[in-house]
DNA sequence: CTCCGTGCAAACGATTTGCACTATG
DNA sequence: CATAGTGCAAATCGTTTGCACGGAG
């Protein structure tokens, strides 16, 4: 099962990128609708999933109701704003955290961690007068 | 607005306590239905979501996944399995990570964080002969 | 020319809501 | 007795899927 370049594909990702975000299907939806007007929603759904199954783009299972896609690929972590919900990417030095010195957990086999920050955006902050 | 203790809603606060587990809402409601077998789903989903605003119980939510509600409001963190999402409570020393030590992140105002364990349960390994 | 990808509409699973009725405090 | 809570059904939200057609390789 080989990848085709389409254009709906390469428009998907290009403006993913472009946004320097972590969008939602139907955020991305909505920006790929301007340049490509009769694209449909379950195209950008599909093509995110296999976007992100290749491993050209990341998906977060973070808190929230959405999926959102991130258009960096790469392991990292994320802060997620409490009011808006949008997310963003940082470095994180763990701390000395990383699979070797996780804490073992009775019974279970530890594979993995994720370290999420909560916080206010700057727009939100703005907004709040803070 | 005061909360009234209803036949439901206590029901359904003590069989979610009693399994010890992080139930969805249609666990619950099967369990619930045993005892009182005319309760609603939607009563189920609108005392979880009325309890764990009053703090009395947690709520779990991961994105694309059904919402988890936790007997425990307390903060702690969580391990989930990759196999069956199944969700266990644990306590971490989280090495030295809390809101004073947290990286900052700019333009954020940083107030939390979220450390999750991802691995396998006792039960999947068991089925997976690990 | 082969299939992967598309658009559309319908299906789906989880959750929420409007409404008339019930029962707690 | 005021009004929070209930059961039911329908609505909604995010996402997936079946199908016939279109286009990349």
């Amino acid at each position: 099962m080989q990848l085709r370049m389409t254009n709906q594909r390469e428009i998907i990702l290009r403006e993913l990128r472009q946004s320097g975000r972590h969008l939602t299907a139907d955020e991305l939806y909505d920006l790929v609708k301007k340049i490509m007007p009769r694209i449909s929603l379950a195209t950008v759904y599909r093509n995110l999933e296999i976007l992100s199954e290749a491993g050209i783009i990341g998906k977060l299972e973070i808190s929230g109701r959405q999926k959102r896609f991130d258009y960096d690929p790469e392991e990292h972590d994320h802060i997620y704003c409490v009011v808006c919900h949008r997310v963003d990417n940082f470095e994180l030095d763990r701390h000395g955290i990383n699979i070797d010195t996780l804490p073992q957990v009775p019974g279970y086999t530890v594979t993995g961690c994720r370290l999420e920050l909560l916080g206010i955006c700057p727009e939100c902050r703005k907004q709040q007068g803070q």
